[in-house]
DNA sequence: GCAAGGTC
């Protein structure tokens, strides 16, 4: 107990890395407060814990966590799985003795699929994969991981996450959590927080343990269901294709696409053409070496380089006259040469790469390695300043130890003012620089290798900066202008244990007044890079993609270049990295709280799905990419072409909020329109036998919500329909369209029914049971939000179809020339229940009372525009059918004129808030103008709401239809009937 | 047969 009290006290001082949340704030004096540095709410009946069960992210963690916590003493058994042990022994926590049982994982212990029957190449169009139900699984593999979990959690009371610290660390470790509480729901949850193997990282997390972070999971599933929508889609979407388009290339070969790997083809792409377009351009210069006995100095010249050869020859020349060089000046300052920032992990791969031909992958994998065994700190980091808290004095100490180094890391510990790291500019607040936490001299290989650079960088940063003295010798022939420069070194510091970085020492003698050597004009080469050569092109010539060339560069195959091109026809940035970025920001800030996990998951499938959409559109635009290297495109006999169309939305689904579409009988030529979201939601509608053809058309029904409803062009048998309909029209299935919901018998419209009558799905009849509710299935985050339902039609239907413009004499069109709306007056009023057509689109003003087409005249109803200006908003909604509404949405209330005047003693309604809240809403209560109830619906044609609402005409009213002419209205309230003077609402 | 990210 007392080491434990002393090693917090310890702990306690100072040396919190970051990303450790602090929760107690008296940790730093809290000898006698051990309680308090846990949470005190966060964990229920402490005492009753007597076993805890700790999960790390792989079995090597596991054990290294492990051997600190029991200081070497652990007892090891077999787990379910033979690669994930099981470690145990007794810790103290909370201020009592715990037996810890430390398992691990391999990974992710989940992965995401779709649903049957999507994950069929087959069983759909690729572009429903943006829609169809994901969910989660065990794969085959981690399934005895699993299962040791589930057995091993039942015993314990305490569930601790040891998984690493990072955003896939988080989510694994809920997949831990989501698997124990399947078979312990009341076991408690803590997280681990650490970002090394090491004695005081560890302990520190024992006495620091917090909550996990559900937002930073939730970052995790965004991505994963995005990189499984697009992938699968657009791979099935390119390989189904061009495997039809280019049979003898491409027959077998999958054709992958990830919203990661693409941009990487796409930037290995632009370098290559980058540097094939490149054009060497010869270059002319005049080279002045001096000789002194061995050395010779060359100087530079002021010009640097000429193109053209003859302006060269001729400097070259004058300056042959008289080759004798006056040194115009001799300058000196101090230069140095700055020690490297804090390692991340980005610049360790480049400099693994560059210094110790590592490639960026296998850095990596030794990196992991290092850190699970407690010889450097967590090695994917973005930050590369040193955290003020954690102290660099015992990290360098630890290297004194070394014979290579050593004495270096003492010469660090002695000079003033210690370890003195430089500083970079990012910084993840989760990790630090990758740093050495423990000396080794053991390490072989390429592990020895990265440790050691991994060693010298760091004492390196910690040391001083290289210093010299610089000296510029600027001479002058003939007034050409030439210079040179030396150095000599002062202090080599870091460069003393950084082998990486090279600064040479450059002398010559400075003489003046001599006569140097002209020597002649020297003739190079603008070049690019060595990948240019003939030789690389050839050899991957029969290469389909990424090829790496001799020296180790990348080379893109035909495939990869074709692919980059043809989508970069299309005109998306889809090859360059922005898509991504922009997701990984967003991430970012769902990670963070700030952005709700659904809403950016919906934004960017919506944004990829339009992407793919367009992608389909201009397919032939990949296949005109892809045949300069792939030879002659094949045709795609036009009903496999059908097959690939992507089928258009033409409403969301009443009962769960996804698209419907028209899809392919399977057998017939018919079309029935169903939900994608099927198996799991079986809305749909299948046309009875007299509908002929039916076809998305472009128009969208006014009424019907949610919008966009689109209108169907629907073709009927001969004789299946009254003789006074025409046979083929544009009509609307949404259900405001009485006529057609009862001739196409559409259930689907009642809340629970599911499918219409006839037909049957191509894989066996789906029974007529209940939808079921929106999204949610089996799986516990379901992929789409809950989507509200259709909401009741704010008026009844019209009596008559509407009728297509082009289908016969029947049409009635307004001013605009589209097909006008038919409407009925709900008003109390002489005219209540007389239908009427209105413009569709709420701009013109037409109007026509359907009983009497004739009685307005051609002149007026096909004619001049009405001067109808826009009538105020009366009825929106069944709730209230009949009352008024004001422009606030409420009921209007009636009041009636009281000044004298012609209007004393009229009844009007207006607005029933105070005189200062009025909306300025005002209607004459006996004018039941039918335009105002053209307009119901909450069918605001102006689009700018209320002010225009105040200019009713005098013309529309009742029992007059509207004249031509505007009236005279009030100039105070724009209303027709009195003057400014006598004005109610003045 | 698809992705990307863990891990082996």
């Amino acid at each position: 107990m007392l080491v434990h009290l002393l090693r917090r006290s310890v702990l306690g001082s100072g040396i919190l890395g970051i990303g450790v949340k602090r929760r107690c704030s008296c940790a730093l004096q809290s000898v006698g407060c051990p309680d308090k540095a846990q949470p005190a709410d966060m964990i229920r009946n402490r005492a009753q814990i007597k076993r805890v069960l700790c999960v790390a992210e792989k079995n090597d963690a596991a054990k290294g966590i492990s051997d600190i916590m029991s200081n070497g003493r652990f007892r090891r058994r077999e787990g379910m799985s033979k690669f994930n042990k099981i470690y145990e022994y007794e810790y103290h926590l909370f201020g009592q003795n715990v037996t810890v049982l430390m398992t691990s994982v391999s990974g992710h212990l989940l992965g995401l699929e779709f649903k049957t029957p999507f994950q069929k190449w087959h069983s759909c169009s690729p572009v429903l994969l943006f829609d169809a139900e994901v969910e989660k699984y065990c794969p085959e593999n981690m399934v005895q991981i699993k299962r040791t979990l589930e057995k091993e959690v039942k015993q314990c009371q305490l569930l601790i996450i040891w998984t690493d610290c990072d955003r896939e660390g988080e989510n694994i470790g809920f997949e831990i959590i989501d698997v124990c509480k399947a078979v312990k729901p009341n076991i408690q949850v803590l997280r681990a927080k650490f970002s090394e193997i090491t004695p005081n990282s560890i302990r520190r997390a024992c006495d620091t343990l917090s909550e996990p972070d559900s937002k930073v999971s939730d970052a995790v599933d965004v991505r994963q269901e995005l990189d499984l929508r697009i992938g699968a889609s657009f791979t099935r979407f390119q390989t189904l294709r061009l495997q039809k388009i280019f049979p003898e290339s491409l027959a077998n070969q999958l054709i992958s696409y990830g919203s990661c790997q693409f941009p990487t083809l796409g930037f290995v792409v632009e370098r290559f053409k980058a540097i094939q377009s490149f054009i060497p351009e010869t270059f002319y210069k005049i080279k002045v070496l001096h000789e002194v006995e061995e050395d010779t100095v060359e100087f530079s010249w002021k010009r640097n380089r000429l193109f053209n050869h003859t302006a060269c020859l001729v400097l070259y020349q004058i300056c042959m006259e008289d080759p004798i060089a006056t040194v115009t000046s001799v300058t000196s300052k101090p230069k140095s040469k700055w020690r490297p920032l804090p390692l991340d992990t980005v610049e360790m791969e480049k400099l693994a790469s560059r210094k110790l031909r590592i490639s960026a992958k296998e850095t990596m994998k030794i990196a992991e390695k290092l850190y699970t065994r407690g010889f450097i700190s967590y090695p994917r980091t973005e930050t590369n300043i040193f955290p003020p808290n954690l102290a660099l004095g015992p990290l360098v100490e630890e290297q004194t130890q070394s014979s290579v180094w050593g004495a270096f890391a003492q010469r660090v510990l002695e000079q003033p003012g210690g370890p003195n790291p430089r500083q970079g500019k990012k910084s993840d607040q989760a990790h630090p620089p990758i740093h050495p936490t423990k000396h080794s001299s053991s390490l072989q290989g390429n592990e020895g290798r990265l440790y050691e650079f991994i060693v010298r960088h760091f004492l390196a940063c910690v040391s001083q900066d290289a210093l010299g003295q610089e000296t510029v010798v600027d001479v002058d022939i003939a007034q050409e202008k030439f210079s040179t420069s030396g150095l000599m070194i002062t202090a080599r510091n870091y460069l003393d244990v950084y082998p990486y970085d090279r600064w040479t020492t450059k002398v010559f003698s400075r003489t003046t007044g001599v006569k140097y050597k002209l020597i002649d004009i020297e003739r190079g080469c603008v070049t690019g890079t060595d990948a240019t050569h003939a030789e690389h092109i050839e050899t991957i010539k029969s290469r389909m993609y990424v090829g790496l060339t001799s020296d180790q560069r990348f080379l893109p195959g035909e495939l990869g270049m074709g692919l980059v091109e043809g989508y970069n026809s299309m005109g998306y940035e889809m090859s360059k990295p922005n898509l991504r970025a922009e997701l990984e920001a967003d991430l970012k800030l769902v990670s963070e709280g700030r952005k709700d996990k659904w809403s950016v998951l919906q934004h960017h499938i919506q944004k990829y799905k339009t992407v793919f959409i367009e992608s389909v559109h201009k397919a032939k635009k990949l296949d005109e990419a892809l045949s300069p290297y792939l030879g002659a495109a094949q045709e795609i006999p036009e009903e496999q072409q059908q097959d690939m169309e992507i089928p258009l939305p033409i409403r969301k689904c009443p009962h769960c909020g996804r698209d419907m579409v028209l899809k392919k009988k399977r057998e017939g030529n018919g079309k029935y329109l169903t939900c994608v979201g099927y198996p799991a939601c079986k809305t749909a509608v299948w046309f009875p036998d007299m509908v002929l053809e039916v076809s998305r058309d472009q128009s969208i029904c006014p009424t019907c919500r949610p919008a966009p409803v689109h209108m169907l062009k629907l073709k009927f048998r001969r004789g299946s329909l009254p003789p006074m309909m025409p046979l083929e029209f544009v009509g609307c299935i949404g259900g405001c369209d009485e006529t057609l919901r009862e001739v196409l018998d559409l259930k689907y419209l009642r809340a629970g029914g599911s499918g219409g009558s006839g037909g049957g799905r191509g894989d066996g009849p789906h029974p007529p049971a209940p939808p079921p509710p929106t999204a949610p299935s089996s799986n516990a985050r379901p992929s789409l939000p809950p989507v509200p339902t259709v909401v009741p039609q704010p008026q009844p239907p019209p009596r008559a179809l509407s009728v297509s413009a082009s289908s016969d004499s029947n049409t009635i069109v307004c001013n605009c020339g589209q097909q006008a709306l038919l409407l009925t007056v709900r008003k109390d009023g002489p005219n209540q229940g007389r239908q009427f057509y209105k413009c569709n689109g709420g701009t013109c003003g037409f109007f026509l009372w359907a009983d009497q087409p004739g009685q307005q005249g051609a002149s007026q109803s096909w004619g001049a525009p009405l001067q109808v200006s826009q009538p105020p908003r009366t009825t929106v909604n069944s709730a209230n059918a009949g009352q008024t509404m004001c422009h606030c949405n409420e009921t209007a209330v009636t009041r009636t004129v009281q000044k004298d005047g012609p209007n004393k003693g009229r009844m009007f309604h207006t607005c029933g808030k105070s005189r200062e809240q009025q909306c300025g809403f005002f209607q004459w209560a006996d004018e039941n103008t039918p335009p105002s109830g053209a307009f119901d619906g909450g069918y605001n044609g102006g689009g700018n709401g209320g002010r225009q609402a105040r200019r009713i005409t005098g013309a529309a009213t009742a029992d007059k239809p509207p004249a031509a002419k505007r009236p005279r209205t009030c100039g105070i309230c724009h209303t027709p009937g009195h003057t400014r003077a006598t004005c109610p609402q003045r």
